[in-house]
DNA sequence: CTGCGATCTTAA
DNA sequence: TCGTTAAGATCGCAGC
C-alpha cells in the first residue's frame, strides 16, 4: 500500500488565523467558539476541494520546545495566547479526531517539525506531499515532490514559485532566512541584512559557510561589518529556523489514509458548540425508525388505536390536507400518537390520478367521531407543530368541526421562545438538531407541484411521512419542556402563547370585509394617474426608462441630468425618499418620481393585491398571523400583511375606507396610548416620565416644553413634532446622527436636543446604561413576562455590531413587553366576549391596537369591555390608557 | 425559470 | 458607523 498524495495541515497556524479572521462567536453557555468554527471551515474546504487520499493535521505543543533551549528569547515577543483562544484548542483537536484524521503532536516539537519529519519519511517514495500552510518557514521543504498550498489565499508554491519570489532555490532558503531573521518569531538574523541583501549574498556564496569562509575577501562595508559582528547570531538563527526532520512519526501510509468521520463524535461536538448549520451538512442524521407506525384502514382498528391513545398522558396530532390554506383545506389524513413507541395514520382523502378515493380508508365522519372525545377533552394536553393550522383545519365543518381544547403545547412556539432569533422553525429543521432526519414533503409527493399533491401520495408513504411528524413533534416537546421550565418560560409558553393559538385562528377565520367595488375604482384611478405620471416623467427625462429601477433612475438623475448626488448605496446611487425630496426642490422630475412611487406602491401592494386575496367563500380577506415571526415577541401578519395598511396619506385613507364592517356591525378599535413610552416609564422609574403619565399629560408636548425651554401652552405643532420624533427615537436607541438625518437639522442641534432630553429624563439615561450592562453580563434581555432574546453580539469587538446589539438590548424589553401586554389583553378580550355572550369578535391586532367587529346593538357594552380588558390587564407603575373609536370602516377608526 | 440579495416603501 | 420590529414589490444577477 502506498500513498500517492499526502496533505499535511499546519493546524496551529490555522487556528490562529481563524481566531483573528472570524468575528467572535459564543455558544449559549458563553463559550467562545469562533476559532473552532473558522478552523472547521478551512478543514472542510480542504476535504471538499482536494479530497485528499491521505492527510494529517499537525499541532504545536503549548510548552517550550527545543528551540527555547537553544535560544531562550525564541518567540519571546509573542503575546501569550488569549484565554478565549486557549479554551478552544481542545475542541479543535476533538474535531480533528471526530473527522478521523491523524493528529500529529509532540511535547518538544512544533507543528512545522512534525510536518518536516513526515515529508522526510515520504519523499522519494513516489508520494506527492502538499503542505497546507501559509507559513514561509515551511518553504524550505518545497521540492519537486513537495508543494505548499494556502487555502486562505488559494496560492500554491513549488520550486519555481520560490525561485520567482526569492530568487533562490528552496534548499537555499534556510541560509537566506538565517540572515534576514524572522521578527515574528524573534529570530535575530543579521542586522542590516534584509531580503535583497540576503538573496544577493546567498546567490553569490551559495551558503552561510560559503559566505563566512569568503568574508575576508569581501570589500569593507556596513554589511560586512554586521556579518562579522553577528556571525554567531546568523548560525544560531539557522539552527532555529531549520526544521527538525528526525521526529518519530507514523511510518505507514495507512495511518494517514482518510477515513469517514465518526458521526456520533462529530454530532455531539457540533451540538455542544451549537454549530447547527454544520451539524446539518456534516452529520448524516439517522432516519426515523418507522416500525411503530401503523395505518388504520377501518373503524375496527380505529377503535383499537383510540383505546391505546386514550390511555396516554397527552395526544400528539398532525393533519394532512390537500391545501396549505387551512380555511379551505380538506382533510386527507390525521396522524396521532401518545408516546414515542407507536403512531397511527388515519387516512381519509387519498385518491388515485383520476380522483377516485383509494380503498382501505376511513371517512372524515369516522375520524371525527373517534377523535372528538380525545381532542375536545379539556384535561388532555395536545401537542403538535404549528397547531394553529391543525386547529383551523379540524374546526372546519367539512372536516368534522372538532374544536381542539385542553392545554396546547405547540413545538413551533416552544422552539421560538427558546430561540426567537432562529431562521427556520420548520419541524424538519428542528428535528435535525435531535439527529432526526425527516422525509421532506417534496420527497413524499415525488415532485408533484399541484397544490393538492398530498392526496395522491400512497397510503404507506403517507403513513411514514405523517407519523414521523407526530413522532418528531413529541420528541421536540420532550426536549423543550425541561428547557422552557429551566428558563422560566413555561408559563409564557402554556398560559400565553399557546392559549393565543385558537384566538389567532379565530381571527384569521373571521377575516375582514373588503369593499371590492371601491377598490376596483381606486385601481382604475391610480392606474390612470400612473400612466400620466409615467408619460410626463419620460418627457422630462427626454427618453423612456424603467421608473421602478433604482439603477436606471440613478443613472438618469446623477449622470445625465447631473443633479447633486446624495448618499451612495452598495451598488450605486441612493434614490430613496430623502434624496428625491431634496432634488425635488430644484427639479420637476424627482418630484414626479416620488408621486409615481407612492401611487405604484399603493396600487400594487394594497389595492390590487388585496382585491386578489378576497375569499370566494367568505367575501373577506383572511390574513395569517405569524406567531413566531419576530425576535421581540410581536406578531407579524402576511398574505396580506394587515399590519401595514397605509394611514398617513389621503390616498392611504381611501384604501382604509375599503375595509368595512359586516352589515349590522361596526368596527371598534382600541389602541394603547403611548404604550412603548409607558413601558419605558415603568422600567426606568424616571420621575419626570412617571409624573407626566400619572398626570395624564400630553407627553410629546411635555417633552417639547423641556427641550425648548418654554411653557407647554406655547408649544407649536412643529416643536411638538420634534419632541415626538425624539421620544420615538429614544426607544430605538437613536443617536444624534440619526436624529439629525431624520429631521434635517444639524448634528449639533440634534445633540443639543438629546442632551436636554436626558438632562430632564435622567432616569431614562440610567435605565439604558443599566439594561445594556445587564445584557453584557447575561448575554440576553427579557420582557415583563420573561420572554428572552439572546444578544450574541453584545460583547463583540466590532463596534458596529456591538452597538447594534446594544440598541436591541434597549428596544427589545420595551417592544417585547408591549407585545406581552397586548397578547394578555387579547386573551382577556376573547374570554370576556364569550363569558358575556357578546357577538363581537376580534379581527386584527396591529401591535398596539385591536380591531373588533361588533353588532351595532352591542357597541356600547363591547366598548366598556374592551377598554377595561386592555387597561387592566397588567398593572404598571403608570396607568395604561386606551383610546377607542368606532366607525363603519378602517378609515373611521 | 428559480432563487436570492439589494433597494425601496408601508406600518407600529 | 450612526433607528427597533416586520412584509412585500421590483429589479437584476447567478445558477440551472
Amino acid at each position: 500500500m502506498t500513498c500517492q498524495e499526502l496533505y499535511l495541515i499546519d493546524g496551529s497556524a490555522y487556528i490562529y488565523r481563524a481566531y483573528h479572521a472570524i468575528a467572535p462567536l459564543n455558544n449559549s453557555r458563553g463559550m467562545p467558539t469562533h476559532a473552532v468554527y473558522g478552523f472547521l471551515t478551512i478543514l472542510r474546504r480542504i476535504l471538499r476541494e482536494r479530497q485528499p487520499e491521505c492527510l494529517a493535521v499537525a499541532f504545536d505543543t503549548r510548552g517550550p520546545v527545543f528551540r527555547h533551549r537553544l535560544y531562550p528569547q525564541y518567540k519571546a515577543n509573542r503575546p501569550a495566547m488569549p484565554d478565549d483562544l486557549a479554551v478552544q484548542l481542545p475542541y479543535v483537536k476533538q474535531a480533528v479526531q471526530a473527522y478521523n484524521i491523524l493528529t500529529l503532536e509532540d511535547g518538544d516539537q512544533e507543528a512545522d517539525d512534525l510536518i518536516a519529519s513526515v515529508v522526510e519519511r515520504f519523499t522519494g517514495k513516489d508520494c506527492r506531499v502538499v503542505i497546507v500552510s501559509g507559513d514561509k518557514d515551511l518553504l524550505q521543504l518545497v521540492s519537486d515532490q513537495v508543494a505548499l498550498w494556502d487555502p486562505m489565499s488559494d496560492r500554491s508554491m513549488d520550486p519555481r514559485g520560490v525561485q520567482e519570489k526569492y530568487g533562490l532555490a528552496p534548499e537555499q532558503l534556510l541560509d537566506y532566512f538565517a540572515l534576514t531573521g524572522d521578527s515574528s518569531d524573534n529570530v535575530p538574523g543579521v542586522p542590516g541584512v534584509g531580503p535583497k541583501t540576503a538573496a544577493r549574498l546567498i546567490n553569490e556564496y551559495a551558503s552561510l559557510e560559503g559566505l563566512y569562509g569568503d568574508l575576508g575577501a569581501m570589500k569593507a562595508s556596513r554589511v560586512r561589518e554586521n556579518l562579522e559582528k553577528h556571525r554567531s547570531e546568523a548560525f544560531l538563527s539557522r539552527d532555529l529556523i531549520r526544521l527538525n526532520r528526525g521526529v518519530t512519526v507514523p511510518e505507514s501510509p495507512e495511518a494517514y489514509r482518510r477515513r469517514e468521520p465518526d458521526p456520533e463524535a462529530l454530532r455531539s461536538l457540533l451540538v455542544e458548540l451549537e454549530f447547527h448549520s454544520l451539524l446539518k451538512s456534516e452529520v448524516p442524521a439517522g432516519k426515523v425508525e418507522t416500525k411503530g407506525f401503523s395505518l388504520v384502514p377501518n373503524s375496527t382498528e380505529l377503535a383499537a388505536a383510540v383505546k391505546k391513545l386514550a390511555a396516554g398522558e397527552w395526544l400528539v396530532v398532525d393533519t394532512e390536507t390537500d391545501s396549505l390554506d387551512p380555511l379551505t383545506a380538506n382533510l386527507v389524513g390525521v396522524s396521532v400518537c401518545a408516546g414515542t413507541e407507536a403512531a397511527w395514520y388515519l387516512p381519509c382523502g387519498h385518491r388515485d390520478e383520476k380522483g377516485a378515493l383509494l380503498p382501505d380508508q376511513l371517512t372524515v365522519e369516522e375520524i371525527a367521531a373517534a377523535l372528538r372525545l380525545l381532542l375536545e377533552d379539556p384535561e388532555r394536553p395536545k401537542i403538535g407543530h404549528n397547531l394553529k393550522f391543525d386547529w383551523t383545519v379540524l374546526s372546519s365543518k367539512r372536516n368534522g368541526g372538532i374544536v381542539m381544547a385542553g392545554p396546547l403545547y405547540d413545538t413551533m412556539i416552544g422552539a421560538w421562545l427558546l430561540d426567537p432569533g432562529r431562521r427556520s422553525y420548520k419541524l424538519d429543521d428542528l428535528c435535525l438538531d435531535l439527529d432526526l432526519k425527516m422525509t421532506s414533503f417534496t420527497e413524499v409527493v415525488g415532485g408533484d407541484k399541484r397544490a393538492d399533491s398530498f392526496s395522491r401520495v400512497s397510503l404507506a408513504a403517507a403513513r411514514d411521512y405523517s407519523c414521523e411528524d407526530v413522532y418528531g413533534s413529541l420528541r421536540l416537546f420532550l426536549e423543550q419542556k425541561p428547557a422552557l421550565e429551566k428558563l422560566g418560560l413555561w408559563s409564557l409558553f402554556v398560559d400565553v402563547e399557546c392559549r393565543l393559538v385558537p384566538v389567532l385562528a379565530a381571527m384569521e377565520r373571521a377575516g375582514i370585509t373588503l369593499n371590492t367595488g371601491a377598490l376596483a375604482l381606486l385601481s382604475k384611478e391610480f392606474g390612470d394617474k400612473l400612466t400620466e405620471l409615467e408619460k410626463e416623467i419620460h418627457r422630462l427625462a427626454g427618453r423612456e426608462f424603467n421608473i421602478n429601477s433604482t439603477q436606471q433612475l440613478g443613472e438618469l438623475l446623477f449622470e445625465e441630468l447631473k443633479l447633486p448626488r446624495g448618499r451612495k448605496t452598495k451598488t450605486g446611487y441612493s434614490t430613496d425618499v430623502k434624496v428625491l425630496e431634496r432634488l425635488a426642490l430644484q427639479h420637476e422630475l424627482p418630484r414626479l418620481v416620488l408621486s409615481y412611487r407612492n401611487l405604484a406602491k399603493l396600487k400594487s401592494t394594497y389595492v390590487d393585491k388585496l382585491s386578489s386575496l378576497v375569499s370566494r367563500e367568505s367575501g373577506r380577506v383572511h390574513t395569517s398571523f405569524n406567531q413566531c415571526g419576530t425576535a421581540t415577541g410581536r406578531l407579524s401578519s402576511s398574505n396580506p400583511n394587515l399590519q401595514n395598511i397605509p394611514i398617513r396619506s389621503e390616498d392611504g385613507q381611501r384604501i382604509r375606507s375599503a375595509f368595512v364592517a359586516a352589515p349590522g356591525c361596526v368596527l371598534l378599535a382600541g389602541d394603547y396610548s403611548q404604550i412603548d413610552l409607558r413601558v419605558l416609564a415603568h422600567y426606568s422609574g424616571d420621575k419626570a416620565l412617571l409624573q407626566a403619565f400619572r398626570a395624564g399629560e400630553d407627553i410629546h408636548r411635555q417633552t417639547a416644553a423641556e427641550i425648548f425651554f418654554v411653557s407647554p401652552q406655547l408649544i407649536t405643532p412643529e416643536m411638538r413634532r420634534v419632541a415626538k420624533t425624539i421620544n420615538f427615537g429614544i426607544v430605538y436607541g437613536m443617536s444624534s446622527f440619526g436624529l439629525a438625518e431624520q429631521m434635517n437639522i444639524s448634528r449639533k442641534e440634534a445633540q443639543t436636543f438629546i442632551d436636554r432630553y436626558f438632562a430632564h429624563y435622567q432616569g431614562i439615561r440610567a435605565f439604558m446604561g443599566e439594561i445594556v450592562a445587564k445584557a453584557r453580563q447575561d448575554g440576553f434581555v427579557s420582557t415583563l413576562l420573561g420572554r428572552r432574546r439572546q444578544l450574541l453580539d453584545i460583547n463583540h469587538r466590532d463596534r458596529t455590531r456591538r452597538e447594534f446589539a446594544e440598541r436591541m438590548a434597549i428596544n427589545t424589553p420595551i417592544q417585547g413587553t408591549a407585545a406581552d401586554i397586548i397578547k394578555l389583553a387579547m386573551l382577556q378580550v376573547d374570554r370576556e366576549l364569550r363569558a358575556n355572550r357578546l357577538g363581537g369578535r376580534m379581527l386584527l391586532q396591529i401591535h398596539d391596537e385591536l380591531v373588533l367587529e361588533v353588532p351595532e346593538a352591542e357597541c356600547r357594552a363591547t366598548e366598556t369591555l374592551l377598554r377595561a380588558a386592555m387597561e387592566k390587564v397588567v398593572e404598571l407603575a403608570v396607568p395604561l390608557v386606551v383610546n377607542l373609536s368606532v366607525g363603519e370602516s378602517l378609515a373611521k377608526v
